[in-house]
This record gives C-alpha cells, sequence and structure tokens, in this order.
DNA sequence: TTGGTATATCGGGAAAAGTCGATATATTTG
DNA sequence: CAAATATATCGACTTTTCCCGATATACCAA
C-alpha cells in the first residue's frame, strides 16, 4: 500500500471519476486493490497513520489517505545512525 | 541486539577474557546480556544471520556473530528508494 | 428524516511469532 | 573414549498479529 501511494495516478486511476489525488488516495479504492475487506483496509490504514507513515484528510464521506514522505526519510536515517 | 553489537568492546567487555572480537561476539554473551534463554537466543541469531543483518563464524566450540554493516546501509537505501 | 454510501470500530477465530525446556550436535580436554 | 562446554534444533505453549463479519458512526441526497 505505501508503494502504491507513492504514485496514485497510476496505481488508483478509478479515482479520478469523483476526485483527484490532491488529499491522497480513499479507503474504498485501496481496499479493491488490496483484495482485503473493507474493515481490514481500514484498520490496517490508521495503524500506519499512528505510526506517522501516512496523513488522513476527511473530505466529505471519504477518507483520503497520502504518505507523509518525511516519515520514510527519518527511518531512513534511523537505520543508518542508531540502527 | 544489533545495537549491541556495534560496539562489542563496550557491550560485551567479558569476551576478552577468552577472546577478541576479530570474529565477532559469541551467543553465550549476547544469551547473558539479552537475559533470554540459550535457545531463544541461537534461534533469533539464526534468523538474524538468514536476513543477512550479520555473519557467524565459527571457531572451535563457539559461534561469532558480527554485523554485516552492508545490509544495513542496504536497507536504509531500500526504505529511500523503493518504499 | 430516511435511506444510501463511505469509513471506523469491535469481538472473535486463525495464523504467525516469541519463548521455553529438553535434547541433539560439535568441539575441546583429560 | 568420556566428560564438559558451547551452540543448534525440536516440540509445545503463550502471546501477538492478521483478517474477518457484524455493527456503529459520519456524511450526503432526496
Amino acid at each position: 500500500m505505501l508503494e502504491w501511494l507513492k504514485e496514485p495516478e497510476i496505481n488508483f486511476p478509478d479515482q479520478l471519476q469523483h476526485a483527484g489525488f490532491e488529499h491522497g488516495v480513499c479507503v474504498g479504492q485501496i481496499q479493491a486493490k488490496a483484495g482485503l475487506t473493507q474493515s481490514t483496509v481500514s484498520e490496517y490504514l490508521s495503524i500506519l497513520q499512528r505510526a506517522g507513515f501516512i496523513e488522513a484528510k476527511r473530505v466529505g464521506q471519504w477518507t483520503y489517505y497520502k504518505r507523509n514522505e518525511g516519515a520514510f526519510e527519518a527511518l531512513s536515517k534511523l537505520i543508518q545512525s542508531n540502527l
């Protein structure tokens, strides 16, 4: 999922029909691609959010998730320096 | 454990009594510091080895483990580029 | 306000990971 | 070879993680 969110236009072309990608990709799109249930994907995304890897933005009935690139940079550096 | 192995001299001073650190740190030393059973530590180290993060060197009855810095560098870069 | 759609949360069962004691293997020493 | 020491492997149990269906919540539209 994290990789998918790097290129929303390529990985979630269907979303164009009701929105752009300014705020990220909505849960339903990710769920369809993941092939897991809605509840599983929702929970998974919220875990990634709490971990800081993605950010959520509620717009109407949709919740859009997008990557927080800073977190990946930070993790990469942490592995370099601390680990 | 991976952090401990960055500075063997500091984290495993007892090992000096029977060996240096050329080949790394032996299982018993790591086990004592970890506070887990011998079998758990042995299995854990072999998992880390299979994953490529550490290398094993058998010398007599001892097995010494040391970090494979390249693996950490690679992981760090992988997070930067692929993830 | 009622019904429809999107997402979140909850409780539970299945799968995986963590940890242990017992035992096997390898090596050294007497 | 026998005993002692260090490590590895095995089987079982416990804990955690994964994933689901059911249900709750939030928002929108008629």
